[in-house]
DNA sequence: GACTTTCGATCGGGCACTCAACGAAGTGGA
DNA sequence: TCCACTTCGTTGAGTGCCCGATCGAAAGTC
């Protein structure tokens, strides 16, 4: 057990600052007297911990409180401007970034297009440095300044190192990647940490569902649909890493010894059967524009959908094919890891009217937990963009879990640009 | 996420007591200052924190440090005997019960042979109270009182209400484990924890991989070998129970929808190929006493032993079979969980010589990161003792993590039988 | 307009940890 | 033998944090 640090009062106070910034953020405004019921501390604590608060610029006053006896309240409110977070994305065909605000709404979003695997490691970099310039100097005076920077990558990372020990589809090998864009940008390389792609989309589906609805989802399951298929797990409210850092290579489950040739040299992993490649096999012949590789991705799934929704047979065929085979890994997870709900990233995000229905009975059928252990299935609504958003709410999670790393004195001036 | 407890200062004085203990636990009796150092915490800290637990009994002076320079330290060791914990098992063949002292040493062991899923819960929770009154007062004057209980059920269990959902090779299905155990044993009931067979496996193997070595193992991957197959997951330390505590059920993963029928309805499950029936079957005929299941299992596994040592052809072919087959499981729980330990219990753990190599050589061709990401895959030590053992650190989890739940004011009188 | 209710600031108190100082208890050399 | 020297563990002052109680402030209610 790695939990041997000793704790201080310092750190009783990081803890009660956190949890006062999450109580705002999952019930917006409130006033002290109603945050120290919700969070459990005492009024005269919480009034203390809010003008902490205030002098680090991350909540103010917002009004007074509505009706009812007695004296209103003096509402405070998390300052979604105050602070920010930057995801950004290295993708088979792009870069991206977006950045947030506090609150973790997008501020900010670009993506440029370019062939990752052909410009090599540090062609790439430079590209994601520029993207990531371009991005800070288009938010300053909309956002204070970022709190972290994390840069999402298919393969497997080294997070505490900040590297890539490798990631196959990008034809990459140990790149320092944190080292690289610090040097670039000029940011601090401890501002900057790397992840796999797949658990920052699962984190910002978790995000997503807890923003709307009324229990915290605390064990998702969520998957990558691109040519190759990653898993991004959370259990217990926190990201399955395993003991270096390589779980959730979901894609390479051995799901047939006879199956098809996979890239890694096996034959019949899960990819092979599910992938984006399996799709546009079954749906399309070698000619069809939706195989053309030229073509934005986006468009194709377009073409995909609309000759689904015109009933074209061999089009619904494959995505039966598809779902199935999708259904048959996700009963395995589901049976494993008794998830709330697995959502559908990438790819499958783009057909989720003909994909969620044969998974779903799959799974009832495939999992010995009555009712599929309550797991839901569902499509994402991030798609493409899971990654960089959870890159961005990654890094804002360093100041949600410790308020203290923004610093005080900014009593007055904020971002009001002369 | 549901870390919404506001921290207090008893909460962190909480913490560093549990933090000395487990210092303790890890290396022996220590002096003050090298606690301090080894903790982090200040010298006089330590003295405050270390007269604490000694008035709780859980520590005692343990002589003097060796040479060295300067004053010699007083040592401080852990009181193995001054608390006790309890784990019970609820198998398909017998009972179990199994009481450790606070450094986890078994101080008790006893098992009931009887037909579980014959007698039905009522009286096989009288044999259990029975068995846990016997053990009790057999250790009384040995070790300290218990600080929890610890049930082991082969199945579903809802662990906060204490009851089993589903186990459906037991035949119970909504039993009040927790509650009609307290009723018979006259326990408080806040001690009686009720958990699944795996996860408490699971937790058992961890604590003896790290009693051992060096680098603590916080992921690992346990596989119950019986007639069903299940899995308890470590993961950064903490056990992966799911949304509703049903993670885990991985004996029921589809390997092939052609293969044979399964208990549970279903075609192909993983434990049809792996289960003890696909063993026994594999290398004995029915009329063989090997599968004589009036004889006991262990006696069983000691003719497949001996067979395999004397190079039986049917009975290697059988386990060459079996590995095989667990291989490609275990290839996909390493895929997705990156452990770094799969530890064989219940029936892989008599057969280590020749399960352990085929489920190596499926691995490290199955898994996509380098070397397996370097997951180990060993047979058990404590074979089917693992889950009634896992009980036991169950419940003095309790005092690791909280020393406070041993009262004070205990400055004299030990357990010194008159 | 007085009463009631609720809010939020303030103060004193208790608790936990730290630092610095000091006596205690050994070693090693003169 | 005696005296530095080193290290250990305790003690007391100091600081930071949370809490309970108190009190003035700011509304609604009668």
């Amino acid at each position: 057990m790695g939990h041997s640090r000793p704790a201080d009062q310092a750190g009783l106070r990081r803890g009660n600052l956190a949890l006062l910034v999450r109580t705002l953020r999952e019930h917006g405004a409130l006033s002290r007297a109603q945050l120290a019921v919700r969070s459990g501390l005492s009024k005269a604590t919480v009034s203390s911990l809010v003008s902490d608060l205030e002098l680090r610029g991350l909540v103010h006053s917002a009004g007074i409180s509505a009706g009812g006896q007695g004296r209103p309240g003096q509402l405070v409110a998390l300052r979604p401007t105050s602070v920010s977070g930057v995801g950004l994305d290295v993708h088979v065909g792009h870069v991206g970034a977006a950045v947030t605000d506090l609150a973790g709404d997008i501020v900010f979003r670009r993506r440029f297009v370019c062939d990752v695997p052909a410009l090599g490691p540090e062609r790439t970099i430079d590209h994601l440095a520029e993207l990531a310039t371009a991005a800070l100097a288009e938010v300053d005076g909309l956002v204070g300044p970022p709190v972290g920077v994390t840069v999402s990558v298919p393969g497997l990372v080294d997070t505490s190192a900040g590297t890539v020990t490798l990631a196959p589809r990008l034809r990459w090998r140990d790149v320092a990647v944190a080292d690289e864009l610090a040097a670039r940008t000029g940011l601090p390389l401890d501002l900057i940490s790397v992840d796999n792609d797949a658990n920052l989309g699962a984190m910002a589906e978790q995000a997503a569902m807890n923003g709307e609805s009324g229990d915290p989802v605390t064990d998702l399951v969520y998957l990558t649909g691109d040519f190759g298929i990653g898993g991004g797990v959370i259990s217990g409210g926190r990201l399955v890493r395993g003991s270096i850092g390589f779980a959730g290579e979901i894609g390479h489950m051995g799901m047939d010894p006879l199956g098809p040739y996979c890239s890694c040299g096996r034959r019949g992993c899960w990819e092979t059967r599910v992938g984006l490649g399996a799709l546009l096999h079954a749906c399309a012949d070698p000619d069809d524009p939706v195989r053309d590789p030229t073509l934005d991705l986006d468009q194709r799934m377009r073409m995909v959908r609309a000759r689904a929704a015109q009933r074209d047979q061999r089009t619904l065929d494959a995505l039966h094919q598809i779902g199935s085979a999708l259904g048959v890994g996700v009963s395995i997870l589901v049976n494993l890891l008794n998830p709330a709900v697995v959502v559908l990233g990438g790819y499958f995000a783009a057909l989720p009217e003909w994909l969620v229905e044969p998974i779903r009975n799959q799974v009832v059928a495939g999992v010995l937990a009555p009712g599929a252990g309550g797991a839901r299935v569902v499509g994402s609504r991030l798609g493409f963009t899971a990654s960089t958003t959870g890159g961005a709410l990654a890094a804002l999670r360093r100041v949600l879990d410790d308020p203290t790393v923004v610093p005080l004195n900014q009593p007055e001036d904020e971002e009001a640009p002369a």
